[in-house]
DNA sequence: GAGGGTTATGTCTGCCGGGACATAACGGAG
DNA sequence: CTCCGTTATGTCCCGGCAGACATAACCCTC
């Protein structure tokens, strides 16, 4: 990805539900590449893994936030519903909050070894 | 600790720390206890967890969030320094932020049964 | 000096999250 | 009808992390 990773943002939510970088950018990437497995291959992680967040990410929202059906060949795929776009817009939007704020500059001076990197 | 269970942050970077509610409020708590073990009983965590938090902490940082001495009966115990208070502040305020974000409304309204809660 | 509370550290075990592997069901292209 | 790529699901196993238990060293109060 194209993010800054020095810094990464996880939210915990009521019900077991966390939503970090990882389902992030997989979000993108089966918007990007219309499939759960393509999606998979190019984040680096097993399709049964990149599944199983789906799983997660379906199951604790009210609604599904992947669209999938079956075959390949262009059959079958996977695309993000309206809400997924808008969830990770939304989470995009946390980060890039996060990334800006006065205060992550504060910690991240107080790092070890970290002021050597902003060349 | 009075706030918001339904939300929590958890920051990580780049040398595999991560800072989140736990280390917060342990220092909060260090803070106000004056020392690790009653701080680590309030929180309901073993003495063993909470001093390798406080480890990892200042292992991670230039300086060390939390100063120590041995001994009890008001001899020894633990502080918070100056840098820790700032982390601290710094952590809450991001916190903060996050909570009054609009995404956060967003995404809260999309999850399953949160919307009964708000009473 | 005895006792209690504290920091500091070692070791062991159980658990569970993740990775690896296997398989079924399906659908379009050719 | 065959082949390929995909969704969907089951199972096994291992490593690492968290909790439980144990101990040493220390320091103040009484």
């Amino acid at each position: 990805m194209e993010n800054d990773p020095r810094l990464s943002l996880r939210l915990h939510f009521n019900k077991g539900l966390t939503f970090g970088r990882g389902k992030a950018d997989l979000l993108q990437a089966i918007a990007e590449e219309g499939s759960i497995s393509a999606a998979g291959r190019r984040l680096g992680m097993s399709y049964r893994r990149a599944w199983a967040l789906v799983e997660d990410m379906n199951g604790h929202f009210h609604a599904p936030l992947v669209d999938s059906s079956r075959g390949g060949a262009k059959g079958g795929g996977a695309s993000v519903t309206e809400l997924g776009q808008s969830v990770l817009a939304d989470y995009r939007a946390l980060e890039a909050m996060l990334r800006d704020a006065p205060q992550i500059a504060t910690l991240r001076m107080a790092l070890e070894g970290d002021i050597s990197e902003q060349k």
